[in-house]
DNA sequence: TCAATCACGCACTTTCAGGTAACCACGAAC
DNA sequence: GTTCGTGGTTACCTGAAAGTGCGTGATTGA
């Protein structure tokens, strides 16, 4: 257990790296950022995410402090999720990211198709 | 093909989103930033990556145009991978990510602890 | 009265990330 | 003449990640 260095692979900073560098932390973390949501709403926010992902990685972030679940104790549910203070310094990185791919996304697309017609 | 929306499945931002959501990716991107670097010195420089996950992420990412290959036609083999400009933007924000997981891994882990406990 | 909402849990299946190991070409050094 | 270093490629295999689909239980709207 060194002094976080993400290089190495027995440290732990390494498993907080696995963490976020998963594609629905990257859109749910982002997403929580602009306001709280309940289960369905961030289901319509992120196109193609499954009720199982969605609960799973929710169940993920929450475990590790970076999203707080608040249940009121209601029939039907409604339970909403917020950032918490930690998570919103993630989500604020990710969503860096999420405008990156958003605004170069076309430039990927050129470069692969050049490459691959390269290599014929 | 939409004006760049992360959140739609059916826009081509989300596949740049998923490459870059890569362990592996977010491990050599910032490590390129530093200093352009041969296919040993990255093995050495990133603690358990295999040579063949290596080689699968440096071919993604210079198909993607994030990274430049430079073969010296030597012998023995002198290969040298570079950031292109646009990998070097995506390279200062994943690092970061980086720097933001060295930071906040204690936190984490604390958070697990106590959240598994509570669960018992 | 029928369907849908809400927030899940569980079982099953499929996909794929990633590991291991063997192989290659070439030149230099021993 | 055979062993090493370099920068890979290829085939094979497995375990974990992720998708599919169904159940739940009270409640509200058409």
């Amino acid at each position: 257990m060194k002094s976080g260095d993400v290089y190495d692979p027995t440290c732990s900073a390494r498993d907080a790296l696995e963490l976020i560098a998963s594609k629905w932390a990257m859109l749910i973390l982002p997403a929580l950022r602009e306001e709280p949501m309940r289960n369905s709403a961030l289901l319509r926010k992120i196109g193609g995410i499954s009720q199982k992902m969605l609960t799973q990685t929710l169940r993920e972030l929450e475990r590790n402090g970076l999203v707080i679940r608040s249940d009121k104790q209601t029939r039907p549910p409604h339970v909403e999720y917020t950032l918490s203070p930690l998570g919103a310094s993630l989500g604020d990185a990710l969503s860096v990211l999420d405008r990156w791919a958003e605004r170069h996304f076309t430039a990927l697309d050129e470069a692969r198709e050049r490459f691959d017609n390269e290599r014929v």
